[in-house]
DNA sequence: TTGACGTATAACCGCAGGGATATATGTTCG
DNA sequence: CGAACATATATCCCTGCGGTTATACGTCAA
């Protein structure tokens, strides 16, 4: 779920936004990303299902902040891959040398 | 690019499954992938196209295998985003302190 | 050379989803 | 209360893209 969320590149530019400034409400955040509200908003509701961000109402007004924690996986499925990799990589070496002698 | 590539499930899981197993034929990884042969090869184009992954060819067979290094802006991107809500959180804490003083 | 095989490309289809506009919901202020 | 404001929701449109089938291209075997 978290690569689709992130793969928009509208949705991403929010998410950054939020992780780079912090705390910012939804028309801080209209301003700067070039569509509408309305689409601001769809955005920030599939960043939330996601656990990407947080909001926070605060009279007529909503501010969203990154949720980093939700990154974890992302991370953690990177290393993996990487992990993987790193193992066949190591298996190679060990039939090289004993190929070598 | 990398986020809208590992987007896709389907797409994904070749990936995946060629970090975990290595280099892998065309024909082996549509007979796991649950979609046709075209469908397979349209994603190892797209999955090449961003680098993920090398093509080998031997014969009539085309042997893919991932390539890791392009995992490395993933990992970056990710640590930026966590460097960014450290650095604020470093901030809050010394927000914290003063007005503690 | 001919036919079977492995993969890539072409052409097409259906639908998810990102966008806009219009409007509803909730909030502050006069 | 009523009007301006901030955001969310509804509705619709349209493009992109993942899927399929059909077929082309290259390779091996007989």
């Amino acid at each position: 779920m978290l690569f689709r969320t992130l793969a928009d590149p509208t949705r991403r530019a929010i998410f950054e936004r939020l992780c780079r400034q912090g705390e910012q409400t939804v028309g801080a955040l209209t301003s700067q990303s070039g569509v509408s509200q309305p689409a601001v908003s769809k955005h920030l509701g599939v960043l939330k299902q996601a656990g990407l961000v947080r909001d926070r109402h605060e009279g007529r007004q909503t501010h969203y902040s990154a949720q980093l924690g939700a990154l974890a996986p992302l991370m953690d499925w990177t290393r993996e891959m990487a992990g993987f990799w790193e193992a066949r990589f190591d298996d190679l070496e060990d039939l090289l040398k004993r190929m070598d002698q």
